[in-house]
DNA sequence: CCTCAATGGTCTGATTCCAGACTTTTGGAC
DNA sequence: GTCCAAAAGTCTGGAATCAGACCATTGAGG
């Protein structure tokens, strides 16, 4: 177990061994189609609840400061047992990004500000990842978050979606600057899930957590966030005005922006 | 262990304890987002084994003559020990999917023909997995594979996706009825997996899966074919020409016919 | 100060799942 | 007919995971 001074860079590890790989290569029948074979599950129990709970923190699901939900609670909802749930709390907690109290009025809390990015953290992650995994990583969240702005354009709103929608459309635009990574997620993700689809939302979270670590890495500079502002409120209004192929192409746009930009700090 | 006349109505269960399935109610922290608090894992090993076989074989993947890969090959390229794939195939073996034979040219090869429909399939797939995954389900196709036309029609092909592309769009038009859906699947899944993106055609084929039930519970009525023949060639070629709107706009149509015929079964 | 409820901390026996070594069956090659 | 290689079938000890009972700590309220 390490436990560097940064948070944000200490990889997190635990009691468990490392799972091996899968190899991915031979195409199985005559359809040489996609490779249904592969690995069953991404790792053991406890490493997926690491990861899991590392995402939820990071995407600030549960910001600086808030607790958990208590053991016994998470644990029925992640689907697995209380032993294994608080292996991954304390990694987690000696990483350094939990703070755990007991006694009524305790829990797990939350200790963790996205760090402001050094040079050489985006070189890192990107190394950490790989590159072939970056542009999957890319492409994924564009065709997904597409796909989610389309289907929402389609539907007929209801008030409430609307004002859901308007709300996080604000809430990054007054988001303050150590706020901004968290509100703009919670943007792109409100997208995914008023469209009403879990899968759909599960999918989006799961890509945007794929480039977190990435956009973490690259400072938040004020003319990408006006630049991004004009875009958000585009995507906005073309789901608003229902026009799925403006939403489409305002959020494809908008990806496609944010995809230059990291391409350019790799350069 | 059941073991029914007909394999596809057939449940496989096996010697494992069902999973209790977890609430899903409060949403956490400030964003109010997403449920990242989901369960970690579908069930256990065996469980989401005999899934995934029994998905490589409706979908086609290894059809019916052929055999999966040796069972320490497949092990390892699931990510589970032996001991519990064979379980798995045992389970699927009583179940009516797989005919094993030992000794060298052994394996366990798959006899599973798409069953010609009934009356009252549909409903009762319906009923299995619920009115809401349904809509989840569709909703969620509609997005990734709308997604996956857009990337694929916005990258430059080379020759030989084109090739495979056309390849696989005449295996479509060329099929015998019986193999029909198999070629459906084959050509939807190549737009995926020709983006180059694992995670795409992934989602892609998880998408697919979550409607081939239903799909199976239809009837392959000729005027069908000859729509979504059409519907087919148009996404071929607005993905051919470079033209992401056109190309999403024929896939949503495509997807959009599809769910207009399970609806209308359904009534 | 005492009590109580909510929470984390600990322990135990049973079940699932694993890695790896070994056995048996089978059909082709010589 | 004999041998061999590739495959399924079997066994074993150990690690991971679970369910559930029980203990310890804490702060609020009386």
């Amino acid at each position: 177990m390490r436990m560097e001074s940064t948070p944000a860079d200490a990889s997190v590890s635990g009691p468990r061994a490392p799972v091996a790989s899968a190899s991915r290569d031979a195409t199985v029948g005559i359809t040489g189609v996609v490779s249904l074979l592969r690995p069953v599950r991404a790792g053991n129990a406890f490493e997926e609840t690491v990861e899991r709970l590392l995402q939820a923190i990071k995407l600030g699901v549960v910001p600086h400061g808030e607790k958990l939900p208590p053991e016994r609670e998470l644990a029925t909802r992640l689907g697995i047992s209380r032993v294994t749930l608080r292996e991954a709390i304390r990694a987690l907690q000696e990483a350094g990004y939990l703070d755990v109290r007991r006694g009524r009025y305790g829990g797990a809390f939350v200790v963790y500000r996205p760090p402001s990015p050094r040079k050489g953290d985006l070189r890192r992650a990107v190394t950490r990842m790989g590159e072939d995994d970056l542009e999957d990583a890319l492409t994924f969240r564009m065709a997904v978050e597409c796909g989610a702005a389309r289907v929402l354009a389609t539907a007929d709103l209801t008030p409430r979606q609307r004002e859901t929608l308007a709300a996080r459309l604000s809430g990054v635009n007054d988001a303050a600057p150590d706020d901004y990574r968290r509100m703009d997620i919670a943007f792109h993700l409100a997208i995914a899930e008023l469209s009403g689809s879990p899968l759909l939302a599960a999918a989006c979270a799961d890509a945007r957590l794929r480039v977190t670590d990435l956009l973490n890495a690259i400072p938040v500079l004020r003319p990408n966030i006006e630049h991004a502002a004009v875009q958000h409120a585009a995507i906005a209004a073309a789901i608003v005005d229902g026009d799925p192929e403006a939403a489409e192409r305002a959020v494809a746009e908008h990806l496609e922006g944010t995809a230059a930009l990291l391409r350019g700090f790799l350069a």
